[in-house]
DNA sequence: TTCAGGATGGGGTGAATCCCCCAATCCACC
DNA sequence: GGTGGATTGGGGGATTCACCCCATCCTGAA
C-alpha cells in the first residue's frame, strides 16, 4: 500500500459535511491507489486560515459561507501564505455576484453542493495536477446573469446602513455627511441595481450577497 | 453478520451532506451490529415524501431547508403516510421561530448541523426505541428567545409581499383588498414584531424565517 | 349572548421616500 | 489640461409610509 502524496484541508462549518468530504477523499483510488488524506478540518474561516499555514496542503476544500471569515477570505490568505495549495470552493447557495468574485480571484475549482458530486472528484485529478474546473452549472450563471454593477465605498456603506433598516437621517449621523447625501448614494443606489424601493434594495443585497449578514436588527 | 433491522430514510438538497449521513449511519456498531440501512435519498421535499410513502422506514434524516418542500412539510406529510417513522430533523440555520413549530409538531429528533455529530448518533439509538431528543442548543434558544407573536394569515400574506418588494397598491391589487387595509396589516405587524421600518421588518421577517424566502423581486 | 379578535375600510397628519433639477470639490487617467 | 467619476450638498415636489382616529362585519370562545 503507497503513501498518500496528497494532503488536504477540508473546511466546512457542518460536521457532516466534513466528514462525508473526508470519507470521500480517502476512499482508495480517487487519485492514487492510498486516496488523498485529510489533515485537517476547519469549522470556521480563521481555523481554516490556521490550518492552511499549519499544514500547507496539496488541496483545500471550502465552502463559501462560513463564519468569522467567508471563502473569498480564506482564498485569499490560503494564497499568501501558501501558494502552491490547490484552493477548491464548495457553493451551497448560487449568488452571480460571490461566483464571479471567487472566478475572478482565480480559484481552482469552483463547484455546487447542491449538484452530484462526481463532477467534484472527477475533476479532483485534473485539479491537483494544476488544472481549472468551474462547474457547468456556474459557468452558464455567468454568461447568461446581468453583470452586477459595480458599488462605490460609499454606496456599499450605504447600503449596509439601509438593510439594517436605518433612515437617511440616521445614515447622515453616521456618515458624518449631509441627509441629502445619502439620499443622492441612495439614488444612485437603485438606479444602478434597478431597483424601485428599500424593499427590493435589502431583497437585492440579501440574494446577491452584497453585504455583509451581520445587520443587527 | 445480522441483518440490519433498521431502514432509514435521508434528505438533504446537499449530496455530500447525504453520501456522509449515510455512511455515518450504515457504520457497523451504531445501533445494532449491521448499523442502520439506508434504503433511499431524497434531495428535495416532494421526493422526500415519495420516498417515506414507498419505503415506510423506521428512520428519516431530514434537513430543514429543502427546495420544494421543507422540513415542517414533509414532518407532516411522513406523519400522516408512515405514523411508525421516526423523523429526525437537522436544522442548518437556528431560527427560533421554526425550531419551536417543529418541536410543537412533534419531531422526534432535533439537531444542529453546526454542532458535534456525536449528540445526534448518541442519541439514535434511543429515538429508534421511541425517545424524542431535542439538542441542546435549541433548547436553551427556546428558553431564551422571546416569544415570537403569532401572525394572523392575513398578516403572513402582506410580511411575504413586502418582503417582495411590493408597495401597498401593489398588495391591495393583488390580495384584492384596499390599499387602506393593507396598510392597516402593515401597520399591526410592525406593531406585534417590535419594528419601525420597511427594513427593520424585512430584516426580522429573513431573521426568523417567517416567510418562503422564494422571494421574487 | 356577550365579547374579543380578526378582517375590512375611511379620514387625516407628519415624516420619509423617491426622484428630478442644480452645483462644487477632489482625484485619477489620458 | 481636459475628462470623467466619485463625493459632496441644496431646492423642490409627488408619492408613499407610519400611525393615529373612526366604523362595520363576522367568527368563535366564554
Amino acid at each position: 500500500m503507497s503513501e498518500p502524496r496528497f494532503q488536504a484541508v477540508v473546511a466546512d462549518d457542518h460536521a457532516i459535511v466534513r466528514s462525508g468530504l473526508r470519507a470521500a477523499l480517502e476512499s482508495p483510488g480517487l487519485v492514487e491507489p492510498a486516496g488523498i488524506k485529510v489533515v485537517a478540518e476547519a469549522a470556521d474561516g480563521l481555523s481554516a486560515i490556521a490550518a492552511i499555514r499549519q499544514n500547507r496542503p496539496s488541496l483545500l476544500l471550502l465552502d463559501v459561507q462560513m463564519p468569522l471569515a467567508g471563502g473569498l477570505e480564506v482564498l485569499i490568505e490560503a494564497r499568501r501564505w501558501s501558494p502552491e495549495t490547490r484552493v477548491v470552493v464548495l457553493s451551497g447557495v448560487t449568488s452571480p455576484g460571490k461566483i464571479g468574485e471567487l472566478v475572478s480571484c482565480g480559484v481552482d475549482g469552483l463547484f455546487s453542493k447542491g449538484e452530484d458530486n462526481d463532477e467534484l472528484f472527477g475533476a479532483l485529478p485534473g485539479i491537483l495536477r494544476g488544472r481549472r474546473h468551474v462547474a457547468e452549472v456556474f459557468r452558464r450563471m455567468l454568461e447568461e446573469a446581468p453583470a452586477v454593477p459595480a458599488l462605490s465605498e460609499r454606496e456599499r456603506q450605504v447600503l449596509n446602513l439601509v438593510v439594517a433598516g436605518r433612515s437617511n437621517k440616521e445614515m447622515a449621523q453616521v456618515l458624518g455627511i449631509s441627509a441629502k447625501t445619502v439620499d443622492r448614494h441612495r439614488t444612485n443606489l437603485m438606479q444602478k441595481l434597478d431597483v424601485h424601493s428599500v424593499a427590493q434594495l435589502i431583497a437585492y443585497a440579501l440574494r446577491e450577497g452584497l453585504i455583509a449578514p451581520t445587520s443587527g436588527l
